[in-house]
Parts: structure tokens; sequence; C-alpha cells
DNA sequence: GCCAACGTTGGC
DNA sequence: GCCAACGTTGGC
């Protein structure tokens, strides 16, 4: 079954721009230190899922692009990098804590800054604009799905 | 830099 | 299993 989400990225750590220069277009998820956001990677997320591509922490917070799924989940490499501040000593090739799928972008879009979804009645309920969510990975409605990639695309 | 909100840790 | 203390996220 399809489904959509919507993954956060800070740009100046990865950016939009830097995984469109990418082999493919595509990036592994690396970093993901939230078990319920590893869980939607680890758990439900399969090859042709669509992807809000969400810039976060910088000047002009939104949604900037649209990606897919690319791969399935597998464990994420900086767990096991001494000098990553993503590092995990709990954590072994043969029981891995971490894991992340692959995005590849499908297209950058204008930005769908986040002043402007929150004006959007049809998004009132998105898991993402809800007060003090946290989550870098949030599932996304089909009928939110469409609205917003099509005001992107039109 | 502030701070609200939430997640994690660890003593008991 | 509780919960206080601490850490993190992320918009502003």
């Amino acid at each position: 079954m399809m489904r959509y989400w919507l993954m956060k990225s800070e740009p100046s750590v990865v950016g939009i721009d830097d995984v469109l220069a990418m082999p493919k277009q595509t990036v592994d998820w690396w970093g993901v230190r939230n078990y319920q956001a590893r869980n939607f990677m680890r758990d439900q997320m399969q090859v042709g899922d669509g992807v809000l591509f969400y810039h976060s922490s910088c000047p002009q917070p939104g949604i900037a692009g649209l990606a897919e799924v690319a791969k399935c989940a597998y464990p994420d490499r900086t767990q096991f990098d001494p000098q990553s501040p993503y590092f995990d000593p709990k954590s072994t090739p043969e029981n891995p804590r971490w894991m992340n799928v692959d995005v590849r972008v499908v297209r950058k879009t204008r930005l769908f800054e986040l002043g402007e979804l929150r004006s959007c009645p049809e998004l009132t309920n998105m898991r993402a604009l809800q007060r003090g969510n946290r989550l870098s990975i949030t599932p996304v409605d089909p009928a939110e799905w469409h609205f917003i990639t099509g005001r992107l695309l039109k």
C-alpha cells in the first residue's frame, strides 16, 4: 500500500540541492535517533512511497521538493562511526539500533513555506503542523499529499 | 538565544 | 513502573 511522508532535513547539513547533486539524486537518510521516526522507516516505508522534502531549522522552513523512498530500511552507517556525532556505542553490526531508508528527490519545487502551510484550512490536521510536534518523520494523509502536490505542481 | 513541548535516562 | 532531571527539536 502506497503511503506518504514528510521528512525534515536541515539544509545546512543536507538540503535538496545537495541531494540533487548526488548520484541518482539519492541520499541515505542517516541521523534519525528517535524511535518513532525509526519505526516509520523500518516498519512502514516502501519503495515508491511519496515524500515531502522539508527544510527545517533554517531561515525559511518549508517544503522544498518532492521525493520518494528509493530503498527500504537498512542499518544507518553513522551509528558505527566513532567520529560521527551520531555514533551509538550500544549499537553493533550484528544488532543495529538505527535504520534508514534511501530517499530520491523527484523534483525541486518552489518553497511551500511553513506559514503558508499553516494558513491552509485543508492542512489544519496535518501531523507535522501540530503543536509540539518534533518528529522528523511524519505520515501524510493522501488528501494532504494531493492538496500539497497540487499546489506545488500547478 | 529563548523556550515550549516532548523524549530519554536512571535512581528508587 | 514511577517520575524528576536532563537533553533535544525547531520555530521564532
